[in-house]
DNA sequence: TTCAAGATTTCCT
DNA sequence: GGAAATCTTGAAA
């Protein structure tokens, strides 16, 4: 019996956090079907001093606002004007830092799934491998931006604290699509399980 | 008030 | 391999 993970397993630094996510299951409740997958691919920022977070020099605006929440509430941001995607606050209150969820293994709900991808994805491993793939397979938008993943009851997430994944099986690389930020875009903040044929196209 | 660029994906040449 | 799709934000004018 899988329980849902607590607050205190989202309180802590966002790079702990990225590498705890990996092997947890994420929950989608969506017209009262549940739409599953395990997360093996995520990205860590780092806050005020990552020049590659949203929330870089204290940044604070509408977008962003949900990073500033405690940590276990969602942040759903929308980008280039037609994509979402979808991160897990991490740390505490007034502490923007969070983990951005990059890649699932699909393991329920496969089918609404694939509505949602549309008739070109054809196979499983096309259907969540990449931040605003996952939000469409799993009915992710705005509407989520800030719920709280700890009470909430259509997104949340599944697993034990206790899980973690051997380091020889995480392989930590640079961050996807960060080149504009400088020092910060090398730094290996990008987790994923090694040899996962679901994690997100090189 | 205008403009450029972004934590992306898809489709076209 | 390159461009388009087109919302949000910060900086320039």
């Amino acid at each position: 019996m899988t329980a849902r993970l607590p607050r205190s397993f989202f309180r802590r630094d966002s790079v702990t956090l990225a590498r705890a996510l990996l092997g947890q299951r994420l929950v989608r409740v969506h017209r009262g079907q549940r739409l599953a997958g395990l997360i093996v691919e995520t990205e860590a920022y780092l806050g005020v001093e990552d020049r590659a977070a949203h929330t870089f020099g204290g940044r604070r605006t509408p977008r962003n606002a949900a990073m500033w929440l405690d940590g276990g509430h969602a942040y759903v941001y929308f980008i280039y004007g037609l994509h979402f995607c979808l991160n897990v606050v991490a740390g505490r209150a007034e502490e923007p830092i969070a983990v951005l969820i990059r890649a699932l293994e699909p393991v329920e709900g496969l089918p609404a799934m694939f509505e949602s991808r549309g008739p070109r994805v054809t196979r499983p491993e096309q259907l969540c491998s990449g931040p605003a793939r996952l939000c469409q397979a799993l009915a992710i938008d705005r509407a989520l931006d800030g719920v709280d993943l700890v009470t909430s009851q259509e997104l949340f997430i599944e697993g034990s604290p206790r899980h973690v994944v051997p380091d020889a099986d995480i392989v930590a690389s640079a961050r996807i699509g960060v080149a504009y930020a400088g020092d910060w875009a090398d730094k290996p903040l990008r987790f994923h399980l090694r040899g996962h044929a679901h994690v997100s196209r090189p």
